[in-house]
DNA sequence: GCGGATCAC
DNA sequence: TATGGTGATCCGC
């Protein structure tokens, strides 16, 4: 039985656990439960495709590393270190401490609705959900089952698991009486998912005198009394650290962050990286790869995450060493809305006429949905899961607004016919560049002139058009040009909320999303030459990158020395990478950066290129596999962060 | 606009 | 022993 530990690495014996390991309800020996995972897994193509990404992880941490070691030669880390502390003097000027913003999170929650249905399973280990686990229960949990794990495995952990299915029904019932009752003490609650949800409670406060901790211990108690449901919450000055709070006293607890710039600092100094949001597997382990493991270790690495600003993402990681973030808390805007979609997992198949059926149903389901929500769309996304677990998505946009079934149903037959044969477990349709028929309907009455009308948060326009008489029907077939056009109201602007942004120039960094907010994250990608070859066919060959594309420091002024320095003014820089101090503007410079990048990357691509010979085609039936070269040049990899501005 | 990847719940 | 579904974002073409 220990025979497995020879080809397995660290890394994909973690990714095997599943992207919930570190969560709350821990289990005794993680490295005995891994074991367990990896064994019951190994062999199967589920294992084969996580080896695959694993492997491709790891030549994007390398490629990260060399162009780490080739900026780092000649970088004069003082000055990087001090223009770095300069941005974090500006980010902290940016902390606002004046709200207080509570998360809260529901207990277990799908595992404790079951419960309240059958209290014969209290202190028993279960789970709900079929072939993935959803929820488990914490006796559940200490055997290592985790929300995300297959069921299978999980019954290997905790043989004694007992497995419920899930009823949605349920959930979604008893998850609108929370939000009610939340809603007592912030009608702008933020719903971030069926269990949890932020709220600013400042005004609350104000209102009923009521210190922070007390008036959330109210509102776990009205919870409660609610619905016989813990809940946990966290209480700090800004969504984020509140998150991170809800899970401190978790089950049936609440953790109140002082609101002081140093006992913030404090805090964050030990806190592992991957408790960020925004920051998952991928990210955290290229965040390790340069020994960053906690966010007090953004502080210590902050030269080398100046100098890989592209890939890892310096303002972002800055902000949440300083335990920074937005604090905007706001309901979900239906117009924010960018997709919908369906998608549906079987047994594999590869007989087109049976995959076609599959597709239809889709299509069907699909169409069901847009319509009960009404919603129109241009780009439809065919999406589809080779039986070797890769993923892959193929998209068309119309010149007219599509709903039916029909039209959903002949874009993705046309996307994917081109990709026979195949074997897949997995088909779905997205269709995105949506039109609100709710809105349009409601432009058209008179009611429009008593609704405020809602931008779209990025900036501009909302919809509500004007066309089509009066009836919301099938929009379809409109003039497109038409139903294009939207309309602003006048009279709405609609972006009020704003915090003032001081001097900077970057206002709130993420407030926008729906969820909780960030966007966030870093990590890079890295794409190409994935070890295994094989992939769909039809259209785009890999074609080969050559140009550069980044300019490492994405700041105005990073690195440089000049502190002041506008847009484009002549400055004088150092080069991160030959340490050559040129006079001349931003944009210049950044040319200049990556021109000895590129330089040193191709160098060390090819030496790469010519240690490693194979590409191992993985069998399954990608008609043209391409392999041919793999990265002409590295820069690829890069986190994506959060769009901290702009 | 397209496709791959990551992330969260 | 059968490893989910929905939606979003970001990057690099």
């Amino acid at each position: 039985m220990a025979l497995p530990s020879s080809q397995l690495t660290d890394s994909l014996v973690k990714r095997l656990a599943g992207p919930s390991t570190g969560k709350a309800g821990l289990a005794k020996d993680q490295t005995e439960i891994n074991r367990i995972i990896a064994e019951a897994s190994k062999g199967s193509k589920f294992y084969e495709n996580e080896k695959r990404k694993d492997q491709d992880l790891t030549q994007r941490i390398s490629r990260i590393l060399r162009i780490r070691d080739e900026v780092m030669k000649g970088a004069d880390l003082g000055k990087i270190e001090k223009h770095a502390d300069q941005l974090l003097v500006e980010l902290e000027a940016e902390r606002d401490l004046s709200q207080v913003i509570i998360h809260c999170d529901m207990d277990a929650f799908f595992a404790n609705v079951e419960l309240l249905h059958d209290p014969s399973l209290k202190g028993k280990p279960f789970a709900v959900g079929g072939g993935v686990i959803s929820t488990a229960s914490y006796e559940a949990r200490a055997f290592g089952v985790r929300s995300g794990m297959s069921g299978f495995i999980a019954k290997k952990l905790c043989p004694g698991l007992i497995l419920l299915k899930s009823h949605y029904d349920w959930y979604s019932e008893i998850s609108n009486q929370v939000f009610d009752v939340l809603k007592r003490y912030d009608p702008t609650l933020c719903v971030a998912g069926c269990d949890e949800g932020y709220l600013n409670i400042t005004p609350y406060l104000q209102q009923h005198n009521l210190t922070p901790d007390v008036c959330v211990q109210q509102i776990r108690q009205s919870v409660y009394e609610a619905t016989n449901l813990t809940v946990s919450a966290g209480i700090a000055p800004n969504k984020m650290l509140a998150k991170i709070c809800s899970d401190k006293n978790k089950p049936d607890g609440q953790y109140h962050l002082p609101f002081d710039s140093d006992a913030i600092l404090d805090f964050m100094r030990d806190l592992p990286i991957r408790k960020i949001p925004g920051i998952g597997r991928v990210n955290e382990r290229l965040l390790d790869s340069v020994g960053i493991k906690t966010c007090g270790d953004v502080y210590t690495h902050r030269a080398t995450i100046s100098l890989l600003d592209k890939q890892l993402g310096l303002r972002f990681l800055l902000r949440t060493y300083l335990g920074i973030s937005s604090n905007v808390v706001r309901p979900y805007q239906r117009e924010e809305r960018k997709s919908i979609g369906a998608e549906r997992t079987f047994s594999s198949i590869g007989d087109e006429s049976l995959i076609l059926q599959k597709l239809e149903d889709i299509a069907e389901e699909l169409e069901k949905d847009m319509q009960e929500n009404q919603w129109a769309g241009r780009t439809v996304t065919l999406k589809f899961k080779l039986d070797t677990y890769q993923v892959f998505t193929r998209a068309k946009s119309f010149p007219r607004w599509v709903t039916k079934k029909d039209d959903l149903f002949a874009a993705g037959k046309e996307l994917i016919r081109p990709e026979f044969p195949l074997k897949i477990r997995l088909i779905g349709l997205r269709v995105t560049k949506l039109k609100d028929l709710k809105a349009a309907a409601a432009s058209t009455g008179i009611k429009r002139f008593f609704e405020p009308v809602q931008l779209n948060s990025s900036s501009k326009k909302r919809r509500l058009d004007e066309p089509c008489g009066n009836e919301i029907i099938d929009i379809s077939s409109v003039d497109d040009e038409q139903a294009l056009d939207d309309e602003v109201m006048p009279g709405f602007h609609e972006f009020e909320e704003e915090e003032t942004p001081l001097s900077q120039q970057d206002v709130e960094d993420d407030e926008p999303e729906a969820l909780f907010n960030p966007p966030s994250e870093p990590v890079s990608r890295a794409k190409p030459a994935s070890s295994t070859g094989i992939k769909p066919a039809s259209k785009k060959r890999p074609r080969e990158s050559s140009t550069p594309s980044s300019s490492i420091l994405r700041h105005p002024s990073p690195i440089p020395s000049d502190p002041s320095n506008p847009e484009d003014s002549l400055a004088s820089h150092t080069c991160p990478v030959c340490a050559k101090i040129l006079v001349t503007n931003n944009q210049d410079l950044n040319a200049h950066i990556d021109f000895c990048l590129s330089k040193g990357a191709i160098r060390e691509a090819q030496v790469e290129a010519s240690a490693r010979s194979p590409v191992k085609p993985t069998s399954s039936k990608g008609p043209s596999s391409k392999r041919s070269k793999p990265e002409t040049y590295p820069p690829q990899t890069k986190l994506n962060w959060p769009k901290s501005k702009k």
